[in-house]
DNA sequence: TTCAATTTTGTAATGATTACAATTTTATTA
DNA sequence: TAATAAAATTGTAATCATTACAAAATTGAA
């Protein structure tokens, strides 16, 4: 079920973006594909519903996102980039056999090392590649 | 100082690699630049002792040595990839202000989590971004 | 030396992303 | 409501790291 105009302008609104047709049908989809999706991802859904839409403004409107701090972007180990609509601390694990990929929860206090000291992290991407727990029972 | 020809030659046979002008090369500078260089780095640098070489060359030989393991690939949050001789298991901390890359070690029981349980690991990205003391500093 | 296998080179293709100008849509003001 | 300005969207072309692949050069074995 679709989020409706209200909760999808009042989300965006909340963050400081205007709200437009693109932009709630791009946060929609993020909001009902919690999939890590890739711009063609995106592009391709969307542009059943809009005929006319450019991919162009499934990168502006996802540039505008990440500047405004509500999506997150994953730089895995593959040639497409992939937006992440939950901003909090989490990390990735991506199987190498059926391509999906998990989110679990880390610690925040996961990089108190003394070699940070003076550091600040702004930032954080910790992505861990294997086999998942569902390839490797078959 | 570069290292001997033999130290080089005998690391690659080592690790089943059948050791060749540009491979030794190539080995040499990711010894002797911890830097985690790019392609074009690599590149540009050992054009001026190999005239002909070509940039083929080093996709092709890092390609094998990714192959046998004896580097790792870093996919940052930028355009090129960039490769690490350490394949021990550390961090990185990439600078947003000056650049620079930071290794830091993490511990190997950093990823004991019940819900990873049954997942097989193979490989860990740990990324942090940030201001580096450095730069804090001044 | 000869021949096959391997390595290296060079050029072209791929494909995600970016640049940017033109067009369309939206919002504002008279 | 019409006129205008601002913003959003589109479409095309450029960029550029990486890959594909065939030709040329080199190496190694017989």
């Amino acid at each position: 079920m679709d989020y409706s105009n209200e909760k999808l302008i009042n989300y965006l609104k909340e963050h400081n973006i205007k709200p437009s047709t693109i932009r709630m049908k791009v946060l929609n989809y993020l909001f009902m594909n919690k999939t890590h999706p890739t711009v063609d991802d995106i592009y391709k859904s969307l542009k059943e519903e809009i005929p006319t839409l450019s991919k162009t403004s499934i990168y502006n409107t996802l540039d505008l996102f990440l500047e405004k701090g509500i999506v997150k972007v994953l730089s895995l180990q593959e040639k497409e980039l992939r937006y992440d609509i939950d901003t909090n601390l989490h990390a990735h694990f991506k199987c190498e056999k059926c391509g999906k990929l998990y989110d679990f929860p880390i610690s925040p206090n996961f990089f108190n090392d003394d070699h940070l000291d003076g550091f600040i992290i702004n930032d954080r991407d910790i992505h861990l590649y294997g086999i998942c727990k569902e390839c490797n029972d078959k």
